[in-house]
DNA sequence: AGTTTAAGTGTACACGTGTACGCTATTATT
DNA sequence: AATAATAGCGTACACGTGTACACTTAAACT
């Protein structure tokens, strides 16, 4: 079993798969991308399609699955910028921004399928914007002390606003817009720690009332 | 000039108009909605369409119309509730959970289109949902005084916040769910209140330092 | 009353779709 | 060396799509 053949299997899936994802684009989203397009861009014959996956759904969970990779370099990424010093806030709106500046695409992938016709896709995009924020929840809870009901909550809300802000930043041809768009978005962050952090304050005082 | 044929007209064009939305649920989004079908469920002959709609795009454009204005009947009722007591940020909630509850499809059609393949659909979307950014950016500045940029962000980090709760409770069956995700909603939008004002005391303090 | 306008119908066409089926060529197994 | 397995291809089919075109029929206008 020298794998050769098993390696130039893997090696035409991933054309499929980069062929989808370069058809993505402001245009063009993955439900209406057709299996023949698909097998087109890859340089196969459509009928070839079916080797690698039984379905374009099975398809569009393994993109799912990739964008979901991205997300959490992402956050890799922006902590080891953040180990460096700054603001934290700062630091990972910015990292984001900049994903959404070169990976517009798969930003969109998971945008458009979290509310898509798909209950596997929602299902799947969900999944992954959860470990998202359970990863952010755990950080904001270990490095600021918090209750750990009001640290889900924070990264819950973090998460909502980032990705709203990401999502009208691809509609954004403008650099100043969009620094302008960042300033905003850093603010709110702000609001929402804060908010958090006296919540979290006003609970521990409460379970122990005296010290 | 009678009417009885403009009459006749205006009739069957929303008779086009109620068999879209009709046929808008959780696995059937707009985009993968085709003018035969419409027809069809309008009891119309396919070809009858043109006499009303050169598109479905301009259908859609008057879908996402029609979703502002049930937005702003949305907000007119809050209000009222509002006027008879009781937190303004829980009933606000309270009452978007009631619109989705009821009228899910209309909601679904802003989220996805928002993200969707048309630019024109976007700025449609986008333009319904800054009316009522505005609106509330308003209400926000007057009611707590606030400094007028403040307002904003607020006023844009809380519809952010409730729309992507509305997204959520889409996929919620269990009620208990619906529940605990209002709460929690409410809780984010008290942060992101208690953040602006703060932000706002400051601006001010700053602006005329003794008193 | 006679003529024009326009909403609605039915037929017809070209096109893109998913996929079933049989084939070839190359690797893997025996 | 002989056989089995399988990635990829080409053909073929039924189906749903948008829409052009010629038509009927009833309201509107002159």
């Amino acid at each position: 079993m020298s794998g050769v053949r098993a390696q130039q299997k893997e090696k035409t899936r991933r054309l499929l798969v980069d062929a989808a994802l370069n058809q993505l684009s402001a245009e063009r989203s993955f439900s209406n991308l057709s299996l023949r397009e698909v097998a087109k861009e890859a340089g196969l014959a459509p009928t070839s399609f079916y080797r690698h996956f039984t379905d374009m759904d099975e398809l569009g969970l393994t993109l799912v699955d990739e964008a979901g990779l991205t997300l959490r370099q992402l956050m890799r990424q922006a902590r080891q910028r953040i180990a460096k010093g700054g603001s934290v806030i700062q630091i990972s709106v910015e990292t984001f921004m900049e994903l959404i500046e070169s990976n517009g695409n798969v930003f969109r992938l998971l945008l458009r399928e979290r509310s898509g016709t798909s209950a596997a896709f929602r299902a799947a995009v969900i999944r992954e914007i959860r470990y998202f924020t359970m990863e952010l929840c755990d950080y904001l809870q270990q490095a600021n002390d918090l209750d750990s009901e009001v640290a889900y909550m924070q990264a819950n809300a973090a998460v909502t606003i980032v990705f709203g802000a990401g999502s009208d930043a691809l509609d954004m041809d403008d650099k100043a817009e969009r620094v302008q768009l960042s300033k905003q978005t850093i603010q709110q962050l702000r609001f929402i720690a804060r908010g958090a952090a006296e919540l979290s304050d006003r609970r521990k005082l409460a379970r122990k009332p005296r010290k």
